[in-house]
DNA sequence: TTGCTCCTCACGTCACGTGAGGTGGC
DNA sequence: TTGCTCCTCACGTCACGTGAGGTGGC
């Protein structure tokens, strides 16, 4: 027998805050070996500071208090190997949560570009002409001929030349439901459009992951599926139009490109 | 703009439960685009899809809700990146925090015995002549040598044969506070002692963890130490008394042993 | 009397989950 | 009328931490 201490002593012996001994009095993980019958005060004999360390041990361990209460009550060491096994795996799959999560964050700081051929991008703010409409998915390719069609010729009324390649942007709705707004634009440095079916806008900017699409529009479904998963596996995708930018073409001929930058909005986590 | 869908529905599209949803506009974390003044019914618009995405992506990371938001809310990529890293540190101390619970739970199952020269060991209950009192550290060799000799005695006046090499129990408080119990026994199959100083006693059965010191108990204390470190690193050190065991000693003459075990209680949990 | 330790409630934490009890539109 | 969805409380989770308000012994 050792002597009796006060909650205040016990707690400096073990470690343990006197609102945990209290705690696991009061589940019934530890109790004193004394209770004063007047005022209530718990006293606790030296020879449980050993006991108490077992408990500190496996709370430490992240054991929950039924566990730790099992483990302690269990005579059978195969129970308790039992018990300690289940707390392992449990553990061991916590490990692996979050080294993934830290996986995924550090990526997100530094994303692995070399994997794919995708870049990142900040797309700053520009003026341009477009012609817009909610269109279905089949019809997209006439659309896209007539559409450039029309830039073209605003362009040659007003005798003025576009200030970079023409691009154009797609609703999600588009590929998701297959019916949705396309624009197609061209830069301009004028604010004013030469022709009713052509307005002029401000695009807004945004961060984009881009890949670049090498020929015409032949097979160009597979980059999408390309860059679609790369963004949902490596960067986390945002929300707005995706963007498409037409270039390689000679001079006015915007139909002459060869090559499309499809441009994802991502959430943008690094400069 | 997107149509206007019930929480259900978003709920759907999100795979974000209807309760979070609520949640998170209590919190204003995500807003429907629309409430019924009449009976206050959520609408959301299907542009917000992607936004909430983010949001689950980023809670699926671990991320608090107030970090969450103002991820969110930040306009500058620098202070988004500051709260991704700071956040990223966290679990970064988490995952070592995990990983080294368990590193521990895996050695409690199955210690790594060879780094130190410590075995562990079933000691069973067993019926001994005890001589036993309460001591000072400093005077504990000569108690040792007077009880060595008061063992010796009563085992040759009744004429028995001890059962096993002879040993030691010494209460914790012997060490921590220079002043404790010490007993020593002797194994044997007689219950009852021919001389009033020796007692019969049962020795409970107990877990321990077992280093062996060779020659006399000068510098026995080193050996001490080392095992101390080894059940405090890779063990869970239990209550009760240390027990020594002196062997290699010959015939009946308990005081020449040349191997000392140092036996430390342990919390059992391999068999 | 002042300080110190002890006591017992009662509430807060964190991000929702789990009902209970009720309403509106088909 | 029955089913279905939606609503708002209110409470539970887990292991204590944080006071508030009060008591007993030096």
């Amino acid at each position: 027998m050792g002597s009796q201490v006060s909650i205040g002593d016990f707690s400096v012996m073990t470690s343990l805050s006197r609102k945990a001994l209290r705690h696991y009095h009061d589940l019934g993980l530890l109790e004193p070996a004394y209770i004063d019958a007047h005022n209530g005060y718990r006293f606790y004999d030296t020879t449980q500071v050993d006991h108490a360390q077992i408990i500190r041990r496996f709370r430490a361990l992240g054991m929950s208090i039924p566990d730790v209460k099992a483990l302690l009550s269990a005579e059978d060491t195969d129970v308790r190997n039992d018990i300690i096994t289940a707390h392992l795996r449990r553990m061991e799959q916590q490990l692996q949560t979050t080294m993934d999560t830290v996986g995924a964050l550090r990526e997100l700081l530094s994303p692995v570009r070399r994997s794919a051929n995708v870049e990142l991008r900040h797309e700053p703010e520009i003026t341009a002409w477009t012609i817009s409409a909610v269109i279905e998915h089949a019809e997209i390719d006439r659309w896209f001929c007539a559409a450039m069609r029309g830039l073209t010729q605003a362009l040659s009324i007003s005798g003025t030349v576009a200030q970079g390649p023409p691009g154009g942007l797609y609703a999600r709705e588009l590929f998701t439901d297959s019916y949705g707004e396309a624009t197609l634009f061209v830069p301009t440095s004028h604010d004013t459009s030469p022709v009713p079916s052509v307005s002029a806008q401000l695009l807004p900017a945004t961060e984009v992951a881009v890949l670049t699409h090498e020929g015409s529009h032949e097979g160009i479904d597979r980059s999408y599926g390309a860059l679609g998963i790369y963004v949902h596996e490596h960067l986390i995708s945002d929300e707005g139009p995706i963007r498409e930018r037409y270039l390689g073409g000679e001079g006015s001929d915007f139909a002459s490109f060869t090559r499309t930058d499809i441009c994802w909005p991502i959430f943008s986590t690094v400069c």
